[in-house]
DNA sequence: CCCTGGTCCCAACTT
DNA sequence: GGGACCAGGG
């Protein structure tokens, strides 16, 4: 058939291998994606298998949805039914939502309802977890000093990725600081529970529980899943492999893709063992390795499998391309960062005028580390008229106008969220204060009821002044109200349901005229295209056979398989909040700001920022119209808000797109810069102490090295800020810029390469005033000018002022490393082994304390003298004397010294 | 109870 | 550059 010629022999194979367990190893550009579509076009063209038994995982939407389009384009006439194409985190979330109940255990109390989650669970962002960490280690009465609940929050994650339980992190705890951190991770379970909300961690391991426990519920899942693709397998953690397994069951048709070399999320879990150990797990396993590179030239390729081979935990592979030679891998020393970022950008705008003549499609990528490095790229594309995207950083539901009308409709969904309940409370105010605030958590915590149910209890009984329960009244009838909404439509739809004639075997039944809404709903009145799925649906692509089980045009398979469904528990019940069908969740939207006057009052405030919260505010109503017109529930469209990544809103179609090393994995781009190769920043300094995190960096880089197709620009600052106005410290550069074979390495920018009549600017939306010229780059001055504060008014647009390269900072290092043959004397002087120089940017303080006498540096108050120490570790602090700024009292920690 | 402004402390990657 | 927290005045 046609398009396995489209092949070479090792992807051939791996498509063709269908039946039995498969490692795909799959070098960098080496054509992952193309073989796994090809491979499920294979299945459903050649083998014949059911689309919706396939089921393709992935991390991000955006894999799943690129994937998704393509399988379409391969097989698309086909059938109306689809393949699975999903992420963890949306598969275990619908699982959960279909079948979680079925892990109720009855409660010991005769007429309690039972004990466990609920389908209307609630996700728990980061920030709700924080606030669930705040208030727990309030109530325990705990310092959160010494243990914030960031610390607490990282740990209690760590142990769900590893999957230890509280009293499992309590027994292998070795020191007081863990016990009570798993004290608090106990407690922290029981909010959650309490709150019927569920963390991003929970969605991957509730469902491996389920799986586990729920016999009946695995029978359905291994019957309707029989082939399994697993994306990105070096990235799994240990939930995640479980659910693997349990999906796997014993037909073991599992096809896991992955690259070693590009294991970058350990820091989340991920264990690299499960890719390196894949042979063990499935001895039967057939193991293919796709070592052609179809993206790099050779001379990229080269240098960063020279990096990477600088790793030791690796299998070790040989990537080659037939792209021979190609441009030599750039290197550009700025002066600092926002040198680097001009540098980018003049270089981008040069490379996009000269494409578009070449009659190419350009497409530029700017990598970072960390993505606060963002903000000086983003003004130095904005200084030269150039657009851009940003992947990452703020993302839309992160906006506090967004999370407050986000959690008015968690708090519908389930008013037992006490986190998003607190967030609403008084917003706008209202007049619920700390104090009435204080007296319902009290009265919640004596009588076991959660803050809704306090609220309710503290009305009737009149616990309140007059004035702070009619705040309370208003409240508690504004969500009553919505919810009678809800509930309202809920009825008002069953009774046409049950009325209209529904199946003879189902007549008079709750529970089948409930699914006949669903089947309605999901499919909205177009039956035919129940499972039809919209490529441009963010969250969940294609992923839709929740719908697809109750609605016609199922093939027959589901249907005895709905037999075996577990009996659900709430159906037959009037349901507390019952995934609600075809709610309007803009009519709800609508009617919450109305009542709250929450735009009303924005306007008053008649500020631009104001005003762009109302906008926000309507693209929020916006995307509920589009979520109701695929006729999603209020649920649906909650989980899309809650696991909406940022990696997902990266646009194939911009021209230049900024954003971190991470978001980038998977992508290719003509020419990429790769910024901030410093010491410290990347390898990051978090770090730099332990081994095998460093070799997650070089990993890191090795990503990031990949992506390019034609170029590949490395730069780094000799100075850079670390916080927006401390002063510029000296940078050292990166260990990776070592490992790059020299003669692969060509220095730009001392020499007048980049002269250009293009470099219009300040000019169009973006012209600020003050804003220098970068005219000024075709000085003799080989460096970008400075906005300089004490020159910057006098600055035009187009004013010929030349450049003037800042004189070093008064942290300048006895010697600047700001030449490639320095640096490779640098390196070169102390062989293999890397010390840190005299002034390191990156020197861990705290290390071995600083002891009086010993002159150190402060990034703020320059220049002192330790004048006296108390205490050791930790805790220490010192006094030190700096000349202008008198005695000052630092923890030695945080103060950021170095010694002078 | 609410709002403001000042101060302090912190800053990795993300589903 | 900004979020969290606090003091103090309305």
């Amino acid at each position: 058939m046609s398009f396995l010629d489209q092949l070479n022999p090792q992807q051939r194979e791996a498509v063709e291998t269908t039946e039995g367990p498969v490692l795909i190893l799959a070098g960098a550009g080496s054509g992952k994606t193309r073989v796994i579509t090809y491979r499920i076009a294979y299945l459903i063209e050649h083998k014949g298998i059911m689309p919706e038994s396939i089921l393709a995982m992935t991390f991000t939407n955006k894999a799943a949805a690129e994937m998704g389009e393509r399988v379409e384009k391969l097989v698309g006439g086909l059938s109306i039914a689809k393949p699975i194409i999903s992420t963890f985190h949306s598969f275990c979330v619908r699982v959960l939502r279909r079948d979680i109940e079925a892990m109720r255990i009855p409660s010991a109390t005769p007429g309690k309802p039972p004990i466990g989650h609920t389908k209307n669970f609630v996700i728990y962002d980061e920030s709700d977890q924080q606030a669930v960490v705040k208030s727990v280690m309030k109530r325990l009465g705990l310092d959160d000093k010494q243990l914030t609940p960031r610390t607490v929050l990282g740990r209690i994650s760590w142990a769900k990725n590893h999957m230890l339980d509280p009293q499992e992190l309590y027994l292998q705890s070795a020191d007081p600081k863990t016990e009570k951190i798993a004290h608090l991770y106990e407690e922290y379970r029981k909010e959650l529970r309490k709150a019927n909300a569920l963390d991003f961690d929970d969605l991957l391991l509730e469902a491996v529980r389920l799986l586990k426990s729920a016999a009946q519920v695995r029978d359905y899942y291994n019957r309707r899943f029989q082939y399994l693709l697993i994306d990105e397998y070096q990235d799994t953690n240990r939930p995640q492999y479980e659910l693997m397994r349990m999906l796997a069951g014993d037909r073991h048709n599992v096809c896991a893709v992955g690259d070693e070399d590009q294991s970058i999320y350990s820091w989340r879990g991920a264990d690299i063992r499960n890719i390196l150990e894949f042979e063990q797990d499935f001895p039967e396993a057939k193991i293919i390795r796709l070592e052609q590179n179809y993206r790099s030239t050779q001379n990229i390729l080269q240098a960063a499998s020279a990096v990477v081979a600088n790793n030791i935990r690796r299998k070790g592979k040989n990537l080659w391309t037939a792209r021979q030679g190609g441009t030599k891998i750039g290197y550009y020393e700025a002066p600092d960062g926002e040198n680097e970022a001009l540098f980018a950008a003049d270089h981008i705008a040069k490379y996009l005028r000269e494409a578009t003549e070449r009659g190419e499609t350009p497409r530029a990528a700017v990598l970072y580390r960390t993505n606060s490095q963002s903000r000086l790229f983003e003004e130095a594309m904005r200084r030269y008229g150039l657009k851009y995207h940003v992947v990452g950083g703020f993302s839309f539901y992160e906006r506090s106008e967004i999370k407050d009308l986000i959690s008015y409709l968690k708090v519908i969904q389930n008013p037992d969220d006490t986190i998003s309940l607190l967030r609403v409370i008084n917003t706008p105010t209202r007049g619920i204060g700390k104090g009435t605030i204080d007296t319902l958590e009290g009265l919640a915590l004596e009588t076991g009821l959660s803050l809704w149910g306090a609220i309710g209890e503290a009305i009737r009984r009149q616990l309140l002044p007059q004035r702070a329960l009619l705040s309370l009244k208003n409240f508690q009838q504004l969500i009553e109200d919505a919810r009678a909404m809800l509930a309202g439509s809920f009825a008002k739809q069953l009774e046409e349901n049950v009325a209209r004639a529904p199946s003879p075997a189902n007549a008079g039944s709750v529970a089948e005229a409930i699914d006949h809404i669903e089947a309605e709903s999901s499919s909205n009145g177009q039956p035919e295209d129940a499972t039809a799925f919209d490529p441009n649906e963010f969250g969940n692509f294609s992923f839709d056979f929740g719908a697809s089980d109750s609605s016609a045009g199922v093939p027959p398979a589901t249907e005895e398989d709905e037999t075996n469904r577990p009996p659900d528990p709430q159906i037959g019940s009037v349901p507390d909040s019952f995934p609600t069908p075809a709610v309007n969740t803009a009519d709800l939207l609508k009617f919450l700001i109305d009542r709250t006057n929450y735009i009303k009052l924005l306007e008053e405030e008649d500020t631009p920022e104001a005003f762009s919260r109302i906008e926000n505010l309507r693209e929020l109503v916006n995307a509920a119209m589009d979520s109701r017109d695929r006729a999603e529930t209020l649920d649906q469209f909650l989980d899309h808000a809650a696991l909406v990544a940022d990696a997902d809103d990266y646009d194939a179609r911009a021209q230049i797109t900024l954003m971190s090393l991470h978001a980038a994995k998977g992508l290719e781009f003509p020419l990429i810069f790769l910024s901030g190769l410093e010491e410290g920043l990347f390898p990051h300094s978090r770090t730099m102490l332990v081994p095998e995190d460093i070799e997650e960096e070089r990993r890191l880089c090795y990503v990031g090295m990949t992506r390019a197709m034609d170029q590949l620009i490395l730069t780094r600052a000799v100075y850079r800020r670390r916080y927006g106005t401390d002063l510029p410290e000296a940078s050292v550069p990166s260990r990776f810029l070592e490992e790059v074979p020299a003669p692969l390495l060509e220095e730009l920018g001392t020499r007048r390469a980049h002269v250009g009549t293009t470099t219009r600017v300040g000019t169009g939306a973006f012209a600020r005033p003050g804003v220098r010229s970068p005219g000024a780059y075709e000085s003799e001055s080989p460096h970008y000018s400075y906005e300089d504060e004490d020159q910057s008014t006098s600055w035009h647009a187009g004013d010929a002022t030349r450049s003037q390269p800042r004189a070093p900072k008064p942290t300048a290092p006895a010697r600047p490393y700001n030449s490639i043959e320095n640096i490779a004397e640098f390196f070169a002087s102390r062989g293999k082994k890397f010390t840190v120089p005299k002034t390191p940017v990156a020197e861990p303080t705290g290390k071995r304390g600083f002891r009086p006498g010993q002159k150190v540096r402060h990034p703020k108050y320059g220049e002192g003298t330790v004048y006296q120490r108390e205490g050791e570790g930790e805790e220490a602090k010192i006094t030190v004397q700096f000349p202008r700024f008198g005695l000052k009292k630092l923890v030695e920690k945080y103060a950021q010294l170095e010694s002078a």
